[in-house]
DNA sequence: GTACAAATTAACTCGTTGGATAAATACTCC
DNA sequence: GGAGTATTTATCCAACGAGTTAATTTGTAC
């Protein structure tokens, strides 16, 4: 019998190849967990062979380096196109909320990521040289707001900028991430389109008002604009 | 050879073996997550022989389930020794939340078995029938407070109890959570003595100053007061 | 068209791990 | 002190899954 001459599902595309293996690490990782994730899972959905794997990225923990570098690189990214130096600082403020509440809708896989390295206690985010230098530009982004609000009377407080993520990051992360233990022991959908709304007209009611120390009614429309979409 | 008459590590106690298995099961689960944690490692913990957690509980994901509703009893049963009718109702938010910040500061593996259950999207808690009747109270007791809260003139809005305690819980969880990444990328220990008193004076002002839209400097002593070790 | 490297495939290794079996030991009640 | 049951122990094993080896194919440079 002549040994049949198989063609490659794809013709030779390296870079194609790494991004297609780390997109189906991702999916997998968010799904699983470090150790839930499966070697032959993650090849399989991004149409290739076990070996490709450590070919092009390395083991199991490179590969999951690489998909929590990416993960914290293309948030940061994307956060950077915010452009709030333009904006009033409370509407500077909502804005980051919008953006955040979206960013982490659009993407469910980042929380599950966050949460599988921190149950690991950041033990393999420590071994990355990039992703701590991405956070300081932010921290500033974010305390120019605060003082220029403080500087024109618009908020009461100098509030720590890193406080001050936290609590915006925490107030929809927590929400999203837990929401299907917490939809469960409520007994109620909270991923359904009014109450996601409904969230995040809280959250930012919640943050400038303890900002500003005035009433949630002063909102913007602009700040209950969803899905801003940014470039 | 005589066989040696090896005398059995703990004497004859089902009850006793019971709660060293689930106790060690916990921090095993709360370490590795589901998919990590190793069934070994547990029964060595325990000073138990593997057969035991099958015996005494049964297979990996029903050890796991049991822990998971012991720690959602474990926390609702302390809550409902608050007794936050007899306070005033800033005064019950105040202590409810230093409560939770501190009872999640006493019990990381909660925490973490939160997340991990998360990540699996309540996969396993859904098989549960007990951990959802354990809720309607809790959320009956929060709503009794603000609505007192409003009655009283001491709060501008009627909240949604399930909002305001996913908003505190949040605040909280989001923090202690994530400790280990955002410590890393933020460059600063977020787990020291100093930042863990000025993250709950900071999660207290935000809450209260939305409730009562207010400037935070109300604050009651009580409400900072640290570790209420409540009975 | 041939030499050489890059990319891809198939097949195998081998330690680990959840779970099962059977036998031994202690307690209880008569 | 013996029968019967509850608890505990010592082994075993089949499946799985990460990582490797070696062969094969495809592109490229000359």
């Amino acid at each position: 019998m002549k040994k049949a001459k198989r063609a490659a599902k794809w013709p030779r595309d390296p870079e194609g190849m790494r991004i297609r293996i780390l997109e189906a690490a991702k999916k997998e990782f968010a799904a699983y967990g470090l150790a839930g994730a499966r070697i032959d899972r993650i090849a399989a959905e991004a149409d290739a062979n076990k070996r490709m794997l450590y070919y092009h990225v390395g083991n199991k923990e490179d590969l999951y380096l690489a998909v929590l570098e990416a993960a914290y690189e293309k948030i940061r990214a994307e956060e950077r196109g915010l452009d709030l130096e333009h904006l009033d600082p409370s509407a500077a403020i909502a804005r980051l909320i919008d953006f955040t509440w979206n960013y982490f809708i659009r993407n469910p896989e980042f929380l599950a990521l966050l949460n599988t390295e921190n149950v690991a206690k950041a033990r393999n985010l420590k071994r990355s040289t990039k992703v701590k230098s991405m956070h300081s530009p932010f921290v500033e982004m974010i305390r120019t707001i605060v003082d220029r609000g403080v500087k024109t009377g618009e908020f009461r407080v100098a509030m720590d900028p890193v406080q001050l993520y936290i609590s915006i990051a925490g107030l929809c992360f927590f929400y999203l991430s837990n929401s299907a233990t917490l939809s469960f022991i409520f007994g109620r959908d909270l991923l359904k389109k009014d109450a996601k709304e409904e969230r995040l007209e809280h959250v930012i009611m919640l943050v400038l008002a303890a900002l500003t120390g005035r009433s949630g009614a002063t909102l913007t429309p602009m700040a209950t604009a969803h899905d801003s979409h940014l470039a």
